[in-house]
DNA sequence: AGTAGCAACTTGTATATACAAGAATATACA
DNA sequence: TGTATATTCTTGTATATACAAGTTGCTACT
């Protein structure tokens, strides 16, 4: 007697059928409008009791892949609007782009615990291990950009083992966990005396900061602080709207 | 027998716990990191099924009210750094506070159905009835922005009563629901033929467009479509990150 | 032919129950 | 004293069941 004979170790039954559904709708077999097979055809289907197939159902909902109606049915959903139309370009081709010199400095680079507030962004437990790192990137040697980032481990395992003077955190987590969304929003903000340091301007400067969470299919991928000098980027207090 | 003994109509009882809960947290009678009481407990007190409570707690921590974890208990969390992060700021008043005079021409102002898109984006069913408003407001006679908003009739009944020449969309959105969150997305387009002519630009010139979705305490408030003139908003093709 | 009403199927809410798994505390033992 | 062990409380997963409520389509009656 090996095992239990539960389940295959690991993934509870809703998240299997979660991830059927998922296939079939990421691979176009089931297009958009298409109508879902029935909280009752799926616990048949897959063996498991109704309120199971409804819990994979409603949570897909819950995350926008489907949209439900109470006596009709569970459809796919259209992508979120919003989703397509946000354009996340790598900080270092944007440089090369522009035919200047891309440069960089690492000034840390650890794992670490996340507090609540990162714990929140991540979709994590307080306390969980993050990995932690804070960049700085230069165009033409002037510092453009302060990046500090905490990133999920289970989605990018081998985020401290890369090269970051050789290829940015945004490139490599795109490789590993390809974004299907991002959550943006920015401000425009006094530099700290740590922040104006870095990035080579007077503490109180305006400065851009952008807050992003970007997500995978897999999951919520990094949480990141983007810091531009205003005088630098162009950018600054005329972006309040 | 008047009624069906079973609720006080309408409202299900796991949506009651919630509220309870909901003013506990924002009453300040339960602090951050105050622990909630479990899901027996929460059982008992309110007479449901503990799966009932669980639905409650399970869905604060979705929204992100409340923390989970297993084996320790449900707390209260803290407030989402990057709600508190944004400012929305009322597009009248950035106007003045340059000195400027502040116009505006109200293009629509209606009552129609939801898309799917705009459906998706304020939580509600495809086909529900929504405002929708497009307006174009001028500093100093020179278009810098059009809005086009679809509003939640439930959360703002009297919006088309409004007199949009006086007090701007934003304005009286956040008096009538006084905004928690906003997620926003911030991207370059060429103008379409249809907001050229308003913005008074070329067609195909460079845009700053702005989609942004407000939230309120009881829920999604309206979406907002906001494209700013990029020659003249000194904002443009720069912002691509 | 037109319509009222019924039946079937859908999702939504709610309960009672069982066991698994994580975390803290208390207890017994070395 | 220090270390295992057990207990208890917590959340997490899963099932079986019941009824409510919305939608569609069929059927039978007028």
């Amino acid at each position: 007697m090996g095992k239990e004979p539960s389940a295959q170790d690991r993934e509870p039954r809703y998240a299997a059928i979660k991830r059927h559904i998922r296939d079939k709708v990421e691979c176009g077999e089931w297009p958009v409008h298409f109508r879902v097979p029935s909280e009752n055809h799926l616990a048949r289907e897959f063996g498991v009791s109704r309120m199971t197939a409804r819990r994979a159902l409603s949570e897909l909902t819950d995350e926008g892949v489907l949209m439900r109606t109470q006596g009709l049915g569970t459809f796919v959903a259209e992508p979120v609007p919003a989703g397509s139309l946000l354009e996340v370009r790598n900080i270092a081709d944007e440089v090369s782009a522009r035919g200047h010199s891309y440069s960089s400095t690492i000034l840390l680079l650890e794992e670490t615990e996340a507090s609540a507030g990162v714990a929140r962004a991540l979709g994590l437990a307080e306390g969980a291990r993050v990995f932690h790192s804070v960049i700085v990137h230069r165009d033409n040697d002037l510092p453009i950009q302060w990046e500090e980032r905490y990133t999920n481990p289970e989605l990018a395992p081998d985020y401290l083992g890369q090269d970051f003077s050789r290829v940015t955190p945004n490139a490599y987590l795109t490789r590993v966990a390809p974004l299907t969304e991002a959550d943006t929003t920015v401000e425009a903000i006094a530099a700290g005396d740590e922040i104006a340091g870095a990035l080579q301007v007077e503490t109180g400067n305006a400065c851009l900061q952008i807050w992003r969470r970007t997500m995978s299919r897999s999951g919520i991928v990094s949480f990141a602080r983007l810091v531009h000098p205003g005088s630098r980027y162009r950018l600054g207090a005329q972006l309040r709207f």
